[in-house]
DNA sequence: CGATGTCTTGATAGATCTCAATCTCAGTGG
DNA sequence: CCACTGAGATTGAGATCTATCAAGACATCG
């Protein structure tokens, strides 16, 4: 399947907008679309033949899995991210759909030319490198040294945000990307203590659940604890 | 303090290495060298003036404070790593000596300037900016799912091969160079349950402790569990 | 309506944290 | 030379938190 850019949602925001009309045909040209189920695998751990992609819509999880064979969330990608080892030899985490997902693919070979042939390219990535970083060291702060309701909170908080159409407000209703299990294990939790903080966050009156997913922000300032 | 690429250990390995000898020494002119002591701040999470640096010998931590004022340990930097933000407007965590250090910083500007000028550095960023990002999400990784023991002895083995000259082989006998304090504050954990895994482990014959920082590795398989 | 998967809630066990005492070691000064 | 001192490390006992196991509630879908 063929990329059209010109209809593309994140033709602005994604690496790519660093380019001219003309550079980012000629990338398209290299690249393939390609449709996720949620569940379905984008790369796997180990694979042979690296490659890369921009997401263009729904959102992808980044995971590794333990000596006990559970999965650990270690990172999510949102709409114009960007996933794929570019130098090491092959991915070392599994990239899965957590919803549907449209995706831009490249092969890394492709991608080195481009990045060869367009240093603003390069550029791009490296910001959003430095983002995802950014954070991956968030969330590893955010682990310890807190209460697993203060976790929960956290990440209610953030999802909230990021529900919003404003950057710095967060959503005063909306509903929770995650299942309990992915909640889980983005924190390194069980879903039981989950579930727990989940009630004694509304108990406290900081949120309301409506339904299994729905989230209503009571007060935010009490998610911060 | 003016900078001498010709005599620098890292000049073969550090991001400037893709720079021709001409280029290396514009960018260097730029540039300043530093020394650090152990313990003092090289960036502070809030600054002003944002600005970036390669590390040419010692080492760095990268650390954040949680909310009761504990530090945690988010990375730690090696000779001929990168630290700095090039594009957030400052710098969102304190990157500290953990020994005395030697580094060429870079103001923003002059880094982004030379990232125009010299397309191959912003690859080789990206390159220094993934493996950071692979770095961050393997200590994500270990973080939970494991018991503290599991933990100390992955960190231990860590070391060693840090320590070691092989890059595959760790080195049998090595000084550990994190205090009890840092080690605990990179797993999330207390000193004394970091102390209390190293008795363990060395009950279990799996090291042996020499002093307080010496380790003799007696079966690396067993700090694997 | 029953079936299935997800979520919630409860009781218990296990692990880590906290608080506190002791120990080691290097540096200091008498 | 030796005792003193202070920082870091080890060890112990109890409190606290989370994981585990088990059961029940809820929603979705056929």
């Amino acid at each position: 399947m063929s990329l059209s850019c010109s209809t593309c949602p994140v033709r602005d925001s994604a690496a790519c907008a660093v380019l001219s009309e003309e550079e980012r045909a000629e990338l398209a040209h290299a690249g393939t679309a390609r449709q996720l189920g949620r569940g379905e695998t984008l790369f796997r751990a180990g694979d042979r033949d690296a490659a890369c992609a921009t997401l263009i819509s729904g959102a992808l999880k980044v995971t590794s899995f333990d000596a006990e064979g559970k999965e650990r969330i270690l990172a999510l990608i949102h709409p114009a991210g960007f996933v794929g080892e570019l130098f090491a030899p092959f991915p070392s985490h599994d990239v899965v759909a957590l919803t549907d997902c449209r995706l831009c693919v490249f092969a890394r070979t492709s991608m080195e030319a481009a990045l060869d042939k367009h240093p603003a390219l390069s550029r791009a990535l490296l910001r959003r490198a430095q983002d995802d970083l950014h954070a991956a060291r968030d969330l590893l702060a955010l682990g310890s040294g807190c209460s697993a309701d203060a976790q929960v909170g956290a990440l209610v908080l953030a999802m909230a945000r990021a529900a919003s159409d404003s950057p710095c407000h967060p959503a005063a209703r909306f509903d929770l990307p995650l299942t309990r299990c992915e909640m889980a294990s983005m924190l390194g939790l069980t879903i039981e203590t989950v579930s727990r903080s989940l009630s004694r966050l509304e108990k406290d009156g900081a949120i309301q659940r409506k339904g299994t997913r729905g989230i209503e922000l009571l007060d935010p300032t009490r998610l911060e604890e």
